[in-house]
DNA sequence: CCGGCTATTGTAAGCGCTTACACGCCCCTG
DNA sequence: CAGGGGCGTGTAAGCGCTTACAATAGCCGG
């Protein structure tokens, strides 16, 4: 059995109350009696039982992230920024993250059946009726990251702005027959960046090429860049230009291009959606999202909101910011 | 305040030892009152305290991961696989990831110290003698992943037989002058690959050409491989064949080839090593390392152990499989 | 020298749950 | 018809900790 406060209070002939004083720093101990009992516990090798805890202050420390699709880059960076934000607290985190965007619904369940966390982060996943409802109804701390709903903390990107920014350069740059990639089941991020590059390809005064492949469930991938720029390629009006909707897509969508014998910004530039680390080295024009910041902001929120619940739910926005690379043309 | 077993208790009018049989799914109540507690919770939207249930239990159902350099792709897919192989089960998964590998063990210090999980997970993770005695004495379940000790139960990949056969690939396609590039703070795994490229290499009676970049705290990035391959380039005797330490530094070299007005595999051909999911996209020949199996393996692994504490540690060791692609030649 | 104040410590009642044990009740056997 | 054995249920004792409240001791001024 491990060494509890009772075991401590023994051993430095105290009871369990100063000793559990000790440990929660309160200043009504006296300082020989806190040496005394400091020293007994490291030598005894204490460690407070954190169910115990838990269960005594009526909290648990335990936060959980309810993240889609794991080995997205997008996620991982976000995931970072907020075990980042979580290091200077002593609030661990809970990963539950889908193996497809349909099991979502699943591992929200499970986040919040189990009652562990006191708060949970929401990634990228659009709440319906029914989500709104569990979430309602957990009694949790809620921060919504990459989605939006008026009742709880959102953290977003700006992605229309994200689609306009992306199709002006593109037209900045000369660009005659810009086309757009997006995924097949089109979550609202790639509907919006959608709607933002046609509203530029249309005050241009132009109409809007769209592709995409259906890539069931999730199309946020090479092989989904892969495809649609495959059926770009094969159009007799062979766009001179694309945006893709996210950065994996886009390295898919480059590799089609010279698998075609083709290369960018030539014969076709590409801006894609993110940033993410490897886009640098793929030469990759594209939006850059603050992902780490989205993340530590998110954990910040969330911990904000465990210590006054009742703050008005607030809307982040962040805008995301062109960075120029040779994929477009920008750069010779 | 949430509804315990008391109120369904209050409400089913029985007593709270049925009500918690009823949760527990113990043989030793009626069905008619089996129904009627369920009713009851399900309709007061009852949710068992999880603190309260370890304490009672003396089992927390929590596991912790402590995994360095969260955005690496490696840890990525290996997390992946732990997520799945928990999902049957109903432990749940704390992750702790450092910001830099020294910082490792601050995160390691933390998933013992807190004593909330039964047993942690630890990637790539040499155990010195400090962290050894850290492991030993916080009676958890231990599984290290890419890295080994004998007390523990170890999971790993063969990384001299994957520094062999990519070097005798290279070899066999026919490549006169092979280097390799490694890392600068090297790590077993590096240091393994490079073992088995020197066995290799001299094997066929030829001499080692070693470059790396000093990039710390962290090497297994795009810029190391970059810097790497800007030096190898710039030697008189330049390589035509190259092994990196690394799929994501394969990625900077492969660009600063291209930066070079170089490609491969007609200027320089290259091996990498992981497989991550960019490299087919890459078009790089690389070792395959079942990153997801690795994690799901080390999931089963530890919720056996932590069912049978008395099984001997055992070390698992996976063979890295060539994946042949364009960039070593190997495909036109 | 006493009342009262402060500083320190102890006592004990939870926190919400599990579970050993006890208790009735009913049915069966001898 | 007594005694034994199941079965279903209740009682109560924890699990390791926090914390309100009580208690004690030492100190002060009056």
């Amino acid at each position: 059995m491990a060494v509890t406060i009772y075991d401590i209070a023994r051993r430095a002939e105290v009871s369990i109350a100063t000793v559990s004083r000790v440990f929660n720093d309160s200043p009504r101990v006296s300082d020989t009696t806190r040496r005394r009992v400091q020293h007994v516990a490291r030598a005894m090798g204490y460690r407070p039982h954190a169910m115990a805890q838990g269960l005594a202050r009526r909290s648990t420390n335990l936060i959980a992230a309810v993240i889609p699709v794991l080995t997205n880059y997008f996620y991982m960076e976000v995931l970072r920024g907020m075990q980042d934000a979580l290091a200077a607290s002593d609030v661990d985190l809970i990963v539950y993250s889908a193996a497809t965007p349909e099991d979502v619904d699943g591992q929200l369940a499970r986040a919040l059946q189990r009652g562990r966390s006191e708060g949970v982060l929401v990634l990228s996943t659009p709440l319906n009726e029914e989500r709104y409802r569990r979430l309602e109804t957990a009694r949790q701390a809620v921060v919504l990251v990459d989605s939006d709903h008026p009742d709880f903390d959102s953290i977003l990107v700006d992605n229309v702005e994200g689609g306009i920014r992306a199709t002006r350069h593109l037209i900045g740059q000369g660009f005659e027959r810009i086309a757009h990639i997006t995924v097949h089941p089109e979550p609202p991020p790639a509907r919006e960046r959608r709607a933002g590059y046609e509203q530029a390809i249309r005050e241009a005064g132009r109409l809007p090429i769209v592709a995409s492949s259906d890539r069931r469930p999730y199309g946020f991938c090479e092989e989904s860049g892969y495809e649609a720029m495959r059926s770009l390629i094969a159009r007799p009006d062979r766009p001179d230009a694309v945006f893709v909707a996210s950065d994996v897509q886009a390295l898919g969508a480059l590799c089609a291009l010279q698998d075609a014998g083709l290369s960018a910004p030539e014969d076709m530039a590409i801006v894609g959606f993110d940033d993410v680390k490897v886009s640098a080295y793929a030469r990759l024009t594209t939006l850059r999202q603050p992902m780490y910041e989205m993340g530590t902001l998110a954990v910040e929120r969330l911990l904000l909101r465990l210590s006054e619940p009742d703050l008005p739910p607030q809307r982040f926005c962040f805008v995301p910011e062109l960075v120029c690379r040779a994929s477009s043309g920008a750069l010779s």
